[in-house]
DNA sequence: GATGCGATTCACT
DNA sequence: GTGAATCGCATCG
């Protein structure tokens, strides 16, 4: 593993969140330069976490060693990419929300079933691991080895600190207040979700 | 642009 | 049974 990966991992995972904006994620012919990510801590620590209660079938990969995928089923029909962060058993990751689409990209609109402009391509966690054609299959796979379908790339440079911004996590309820949220300002393939709220039951 | 809401499957309680 | 780390479309301004 380089040393670029190694001191990203030790990190705390909220700077290993700001060290992957940059970074290209490429599979099966399209590259992925993230521009949001969110960090998610580990096991009993953050609420918003799978991995706040503990271990299960589900999250058993975010307790690996990191620089692997964690892909998760939401909603129903969307798939969304983590990156497991942290020492062996931390159970931290970052959630890449997303990025723009570098290379391939009409393989990725192709993915995404037509007419999409450039900057929606992988803008939102689900339309990113569309775009680059990921589902459950990757979970558990290495994305720094060379020999998974998805390969992380660090970024040529560290980004520009006042060029970061930070925010609230999208989505989530538990925690909503804490400004793990980063990306790149100006970026027009940032995601524009606003805060989850608490939708009441239509049953009536 | 902002806001509201339904779709649709699964893991966990 | 409940609610979820979302998205696309409809509606309003």
């Amino acid at each position: 593993m380089s040393p670029v990966w190694d001191g990203l991992w030790r990190a705390e995972v909220v700077d290993t969140a700001r060290g992957l904006l940059g970074a290209e994620l490429t599979s099966g012919g399209v590259t992925v330069r993230l521009t949001e990510v969110e960090a998610y801590q580990g096991m009993g620590v953050d609420p918003a976490s799978h991995a706040y209660r503990g271990r299960t079938p589900r999250n058993a990969v975010m307790f690996g060693p990191p620089g692997h995928a964690y892909v998760y089923f939401v909603f129903g029909m969307h798939w969304c990419l983590n990156i497991v962060c942290g020492e062996p058993g931390s159970a931290s990751a970052v959630l890449v929300r997303a990025g723009e689409v570098t290379q391939g990209v009409e393989i990725a609109r192709a993915r995404r079933g037509g007419v999409v402009p450039d900057r929606d391509l992988a803008r939102g966690p689900a339309r990113l691991a569309t775009a680059l054609g990921v589902d459950g299959a990757v979970s558990g796979t290495s994305l720094v080895d060379g020999q998974g379908p998805v390969i992380l790339v660090p970024p040529p440079y560290p980004a520009d600190p006042w060029h970061i911004m930070a925010g609230p996590r999208v989505g989530v309820t538990a925690a909503a207040d804490l400004p793990w949220r980063f990306w790149l300002h100006g970026e027009p393939s940032v995601s524009s979700y606003r805060r989850h709220i608490p939708r009441r039951r239509r049953a009536r």
